[in-house]
RNA sequence: GGCCCGUUCGUCUAAGGGUUAGGACACCACCCUUUCACGGUGGUGAUACGAGUUCGAAUCUCGUACGGGCUACCA
């Protein structure tokens, strides 16, 4: 018998799947990144991103950054472009964006204005929505006004609505009035009185709200730009995004977005949604504004406010590998279901799965995060144009760059961060500027002082230059004057990189060489 | 205050009704190493509480407590 082909199966397996099924299997997978450009990218920012990139390989779809620049106020500049460097730095390009292009541009919601007002008036004509003309003051009144101990944040909502100025409480010729007049106003959703809204979380599982105690929220303000909640449902729908991740300080606002897809598109044509559970900080939800204040970085990259010049660290500059960065962020909330940690990007992609993704929220904890750094550090084989810059930064020059990957095999294990390689690899290329002599003074005497000396006699006329070589001789030195050769080794070591630190020790000479090896020796005896 | 989400070692997490509740980071001890690391071995350490369902609950249900988020013409 004949296998039935793809699409016979295909065919008879969907027709009895409901319709939304049926238009999940046949849509393209496309998820968004929708950052505002107010500032430094933080943690949960990246791995927001992550995940939705993570989710779009995956499922072979397109990954789409918008930018979500409607409030004016808060656009600062050079934000937009940072962004991009992050993703950059972390290697995640995206498919559709401002810089890359793509089908469904523009890609910046300030440049998609003239839309969103249409949409914002069918609601109202649809009277699923209604201008409201209050100002600021009358607004802030309003909250004044209804303020009790046990409501301290009144809402504008269908109790507060019929007692404000909008069209649902002036007659139809005063609204017409004030809208020829060009009154400033806004457009609200106006939130049904009891009805119970609901939708699958893909990592909550069902949520549902009860739509009395939503406010009417702006949805577009007198600027004529759309606040986020009108603004995210139209553009994911213009931009057919099939599956909508974002962090879960967004979940009390879902219902808006649920009404308003039911309003405007349909219920069967909306993202699946997932919300990612917070990375917490010490002392709660990460905060841009908190900056490096926590100890540890919060930015992916430095980011300095143009407003007041401020700098705030991040890890790249504070010394993280991209791929650990991504790797600790994706294991913040997320795992597998082995005991695997360290994954490449690649391995990520294959293994990602959202229905294993955590729903409690994660703090963070900057000791696992220099460890996942460290097991990428030990990994790397392309530390050497890094550390270089580094080492030059410190106005130290690398002249021999087979020395240095030979120097970085040997001192990988011992560096955290990137800026650990300074200390370790330095003396290579430079004598110690300072040494420590506290080290080796309480056990030093003349008997030592004539074993170098001697040493540096011996060592001088070797034909063979290698650790193996050289350890022997001084071994062998050692016992012949009575002497143990533990004793002399952290003199030794102290002599030829200024402290208590550093591979082994006779491997250090054999990088440094004969010369540099006795030059430092000699210099050392005689200051003490 | 209201609404929503959450709750397994200090931290990140595994265990989808039956496990001595597993791993990793951190910490401690020992081994290796006469620096510091790496590595190895071992150790301390958790199902928030109370009911219920069940022969059996970390796991399902309810309540309580606690934590977090939201409550703007910000996203």
């Amino acid at each position: 018998m004949r296998k039935p082909s793809f699409l016979q199966v295909f065919y008879s397996t969907s027709k009895q799947l409901n319709s939304s099924t049926y238009l999940c299997i046949m849509s393209k997978v496309r998820v968004r990144f929708a950052p505002s450009p107010t500032g430094g990218l933080h943690l949960g920012g990246v791995r927001t991103v992550l995940y939705n990139y993570l989710f779009a390989r995956k499922h072979g779809g397109d990954f789409i950054v918008r930018i979500e620049d409607t409030d004016q106020n808060r656009y600062v500049d050079g934000a937009e472009e940072y962004i991009f460097d992050c993703l950059r730095w972390c290697g995640i390009e995206p498919d559709e964006s401002v810089q890359h292009g793509g089908e469904y541009g523009p890609y910046r919601q300030s440049e998609r204005k003239d839309s969103y007002r249409e949409y914002a008036e069918r609601l109202v004509s649809q009277g699923q929505a209604y201008y409201a003309f209050d100002t600021t003051e009358e607004l802030e009144q309003m909250r004044q006004k209804h303020k009790t101990d046990s409501n301290p944040s009144p809402q504008y909502d269908h109790h507060i609505r019929m007692r404000m100025r909008n069209s649902l409480t002036l007659l139809p010729n005063e609204v017409e009035e004030l809208l020829k007049a060009g009154t400033r106003h806004v457009i609200r959703i106006k939130m049904p009185e009891s009805e119970t809204v609901s939708f699958t979380d893909m990592i909550r599982g069902e949520v549902s709200f009860e739509t009395s105690l939503v406010d009417d929220k702006v949805l577009l303000k007198a600027d004529g730009m759309p606040t986020y909640h009108l603004a995210v449902v139209v553009d994911d729908h213009l931009m057919k995004i099939s599956h909508a991740f974002r962090g879960e300080e967004w979940l009390p606002s879902a219902p808006v977005h649920i009404l308003l897809w039911k309003y405007l598109f349909g219920l069967d044509k909306m993202p699946k949604w997932a919300h990612f559970p917070l990375i917490l900080g010490p002392t709660g939800k990460l905060s841009k504004r908190d900056g490096a204040k926590y100890g540890f970085p919060v930015f992916a990259m430095n980011w300095t406010d143009p407003k007041n010049g401020e700098l705030t660290e991040g890890f790249r500059e504070k010394g993280f590998l991209p791929e650990a960065f991504l790797n600790l962020l994706a294991l913040l909330g997320w795992n597998d279901g082995t005991e695997q940690e360290i994954f490449s990007k690649e391995e990520l992609v294959e293994r990602f799965s959202m229905d294993r993704v955590h729903s409690a929220g994660a703090k963070f904890d900057y000791e696992k995060a220099k460890w996942f750094n460290h097991e990428w550090i030990k990994r790397s084989e392309s530390l050497a144009p890094k550390v270089e810059q580094l080492l030059n930064d410190a106005g130290i020059i690398v002249n021999d760059h087979i020395k240095l990957e030979n120097i970085l095999e040997l001192v990988k294990e011992r560096c955290h961060l990137l800026p650990d390689f300074v200390q370790q690899t330095g003396f290579f290329f430079q004598a110690p500027q300072t040494i420590d002599l506290d080290a080796v003074r309480p056990k030093w005497n003349e008997e030592k002082k004539i074993f170098f000396l001697d040493y540096c006699d011996l060592i001088s006329g070797a034909v063979e230059w290698n650790a193996t070589a050289l350890e022997e001789t001084f071994k062998k030195l050692a016992t012949e004057k009575n002497i143990k050769a533990g004793e002399l080794q952290l003199p030794f070591r102290v002599m030829l990189v200024g402290g208590k630190f550093g591979p082994p020790v006779f491997q250090i000479a054999e990088i440094l060489g004969k010369e540099e090896t006795i030059k430092r020796v000699s210099s050392f005896t005689e200051l003490l």
